[in-house]
DNA sequence: AGCCAGGACTGAG
DNA sequence: CTCAGTCATGGC
């Protein structure tokens, strides 16, 4: 299978650099990790609006808002119960130092990690993407699109392989860099919707000369 | 009309 | 430790 710098590179120089950053504020990254859980970002988004609306995005009115404010800003993003209490139990980790404190920085990587893995409703993509996107540390988001992107490459062992096997396998072909890793999964997103859901699938698709089904997506 | 989307948790076997 | 079931909206 092509080796994964050099799918990076690949993708880099068909789509360019992504820049991607999901969300204006650390905050709204926070939030938005969780509002995203298997659900379509366009829902997702909405209810970021609803919050911006709200005054929601801010640190302390967020801390303050009530149940039932809450719940209807993120309604559209579904699990809506789910994502209360696990929005709930995230800022609850947060609040008592707050999203500036030098301690998001200063911590091992690994200490952080385990300890958003510890609140509930936080998995492994959840953590690393506040990791990585929140608090700028490098470590590798796996999520479907990384998935079915080896899959679809030939890597039949990705489709069930474990979160952790993965991301290790992504973080020992890749040097360990925040700003690398922001923007390779950024560009995987880029792959998937402007290919994997185009119809005609895969025309045109920069991966194709190395699928094995004749369609890098 | 179903099927699905950038998950995580729970209970069962 | 696997795995099906659960949570839910909106777009196609």
């Amino acid at each position: 299978m092509l080796p994964l710098p050099d799918l990076f590179a690949t993708l880099l120089h068909a789509y360019g650099p992504q820049h991607w950053w999901p969300g204006e504020t650390r905050l709204e990254i926070i939030v938005g990790a969780v509002l995203i859980q298997n659900t379509n970002w366009r829902n997702a988004s909405r209810a970021i609006d609803n919050l911006a609306l709200a005054g929601l995005l801010e640190w302390p009115a967020l801390l303050a808002s009530d149940d039932n404010t809450l719940r209807a800003c993120i309604w559209p993003s579904g699990f809506y119960n789910v994502k209360l209490r696990r929005l709930r139990s995230l800022l609850n980790y947060l609040a008592p130092w707050g999203l500036e404190h030098p301690r998001w920085l200063a911590l091992p990587l690994q200490t952080l990690r385990a300890e958003l893995l510890a609140v509930q409703g936080v998995g492994p993509e959840t953590a690393d993407s506040i990791l990585l996107y929140a608090f700028e540390r490098p470590t590798f988001v796996v999520d479907a699109y990384t998935r079915r992107l080896l899959a679809r490459l030939g890597a039949d062992w990705a489709q069930r392989a474990s979160y952790q096997a993965l991301q290790a396998h992504w973080m020992a072909a890749l040097p360990s860099d925040t700003a690398l890793y922001n923007e390779a999964h950024a560009l995987i997103v880029q792959h998937a919707k402007t290919h994997c859901r185009a119809k005609p699938r895969c025309a045109d698709c920069p991966l194709l000369t190395h699928c094995p089904f004749g369609s890098g997506c």
